[in-house]
DNA sequence: CTGAAAGCGCTAACAG
DNA sequence: CTGTTAGCGCTTTCAG
């Protein structure tokens, strides 16, 4: 098929211009015009600016995949989420993953590296067509097979702690233990002594150290643990878990919230409030989030901000430093939280907190 | 780790298992063995599978961009949001174009096309270097070069209406003007008569054309128009515009509201109480918007969704068509949206509507 | 039914 | 300072 069948009424196939024909254009030969395109070689400057006007008026643009061949790597990184499992799709919804997404992508595209989305819960199928030249798995499942597949096809990966030690892997993490601890020291210091916590029922790295952190605290302090499961992602389930792990009002309800599963802040307010509480002279309330309502909610809602920026940077800086310099050390980076202290877990606002 | 470790701090070299390393160790040409892997040529079936074994024991993977090079393509798009120019990845946390995106990477993904994620406003730079064989551009800015210089570069673009018309450009989209009408209308059979309208400040063809709609429901009916644009995106400076222009409640105040820029449904329901409207007796509340915390609102929030799971579906096909069979006709679809009546816009709530 | 050989478009040794 | 040549790894005529 290198003639173009042209059929009627059917727009002719545009005959991409090649290197080949501007080199004949212009009368010199491929390497001279590559050469004086790319900026490589030693070229007088005449014959460089006339290689470029030749190329600009062909209307040449070299093909990317050639290149790639040549070079052998295709500067594509793939970018998969291990939750979300059930539905393949749905991981933008969760502000974290969005940020962290984007974040990816952005700091990839800076490096050089576009980034492909990958469905969630991916199978070989999806990414063996791909010149991937590193994947980044976002919060695998514990069980997942998909860290060990990449592996095996000799596909770099970036992923959390949970992938540690294991060649031709490396992470970037949050420490969620100390991160958790954090938060309950700060809600301690706010007069809190029965917190309560609502997890994921999804089995990540994460989720597995937060509650761990969680169980620590109580632990040390011989208080009994509060603890509800989200069985699901989504505002309803999670919601759902907070009233139950709420009950009603009284001597031994909790009288802090931690919130590990990813709600609304706005909604999570509401529903704390038809149960009974005042937010924060009842309850106090810390969500671990991104959502970026936590600004605009009565009161204001303390969140822990997981740093989904920092640790796409990092996470790419790793993927760079491998992916060209063969090899990296150590093999992992822990990325810090933030705690933005708000309304909703202070007894008395501070003032001049602005929303 | 096939291979026993080596010295450390030293990656070593993956050496990758070719085709023709393959046809080596069968004993067979690379012909062969290309055709019993891709189940093409007229072999007989114990060969094929004795390479295939033998393949696969090798751990044999193609190298894809060697594929590509000989296919011509690369099976790859781009992905493009034009809104948002400022925050070129700030895109994702608008659930719209967070599900637009979702959607468009899976159904792609489904018909052998991966997606990458372009920054908005990109450049030329960004994509240059990709084999892209198409691109999709979402909710292009008006004045935006970025259509013209996929279509300058021979890159099919797929968008909406207002590329319409130009050779190389496909299109899908709602109409704006009709939903916005029949948004107006269901308010209308409600009892309101002066309902308001906030629309981003972004000059994209859908807030065009929605505030076209509004304009004319409005002139039709000799009603006065109550407009509030939100200079930027985000819950902040939408609900600044929702404050200007309800006012407080009376007489001359409006009796419903709809909105077009993206907001979070249940800090707008909040918003509006502050104002001093209750919410549906004095105020009727319609959002154009796919957040999901819009069931969860109290009353539920009235949305109207655009559909984008079908907008990046029929965008798709669209693509595939023109990528594999060379045109499409005609060169654009229209999406139906869909008004999704809760409590927030009734005022006497339907019964057995559950959230 | 199988294999040798020709490229896809580009870049980088190595000559001239 | 410039051109010839040899591949990158794969698929696909076209002979045998």
């Amino acid at each position: 098929m290198t003639e173009p069948s042209r059929r009627p009424g059917q727009a002719p196939p545009p005959a991409r211009v090649r290197l080949v024909d501007v080199a004949r254009e212009t009368g010199l030969s491929k390497t001279t015009v590559s050469a004086a395109l790319n900026g490589t070689g030693r070229l007088s400057d005449a014959v460089r600016e006339r290689v470029r006007e030749a190329a600009r008026a062909m209307g040449y643009r070299p093909n990317a995949t050639a290149r790639q061949l040549r070079a052998g790597r295709a500067r594509l990184i793939g970018y998969v989420v291990g939750e979300y499992a059930q539905e393949p799709w749905a991981f933008l919804e969760s502000p974290y993953v969005a940020r962290l997404t984007g974040s990816t992508a952005a700091t990839a595209l800076d490096r050089g590296y576009a980034m492909v989305l990958l469905p969630s819960g991916t199978l070989q199928n999806e990414w063996a067509d791909l010149p991937l030249d590193g994947v980044v798995v976002a919060d695998p499942l514990s069980g997942d097979r998909i860290v060990d597949d990449l592996l095996a096809a000799g596909i770099p990966v970036f992923s959390d702690r949970s992938v540690a030690g294991r060649e031709g892997a490396y992470w970037v993490d949050v420490d969620a233990r100390a991160a958790l601890l954090e938060v309950l020291d700060h809600l301690g210091g706010q007069g809190a002594r029965r917190p309560a916590l609502v997890v994921p029922a999804t089995d990540t790295r994460f989720n597995r150290d937060a509650f761990a952190g969680y169980g620590a605290w109580c632990a040390e302090r011989g208080v009994p643990e509060r603890v509800a499961r989200a069985e699901e992602a989504g505002n309803g389930p999670v919601i759902a878990a907070v009233e139950a792990v709420l009950g009603r009002p009284g001597a031994d309800a909790p009288d802090a919230l931690v919130l590990v599963a990813e709600v609304s802040p706005p909604l999570l307010l509401e529903a704390v409030r038809r149960a009974g509480f005042d937010v924060p002279a009842d309850l106090l309330v810390v969500c671990v989030s991104e959502d970026v309502t936590a600004l605009h909610t009565d009161p204001p809602m303390t969140t822990l901000s997981l740093n989904p920026r920092a640790v796409a940077e990092a996470g790419v800086e790793h993927m760079v430093a491998v992916l060209e310099h063969g090899h990296l050390d150590p093999a992992g980076t822990l990325v810090p939280t933030r705690l933005e202290v708000r309304g909703s877990s202070v007894r008395r606002p501070p003032a001049g907190e602005a929303g």
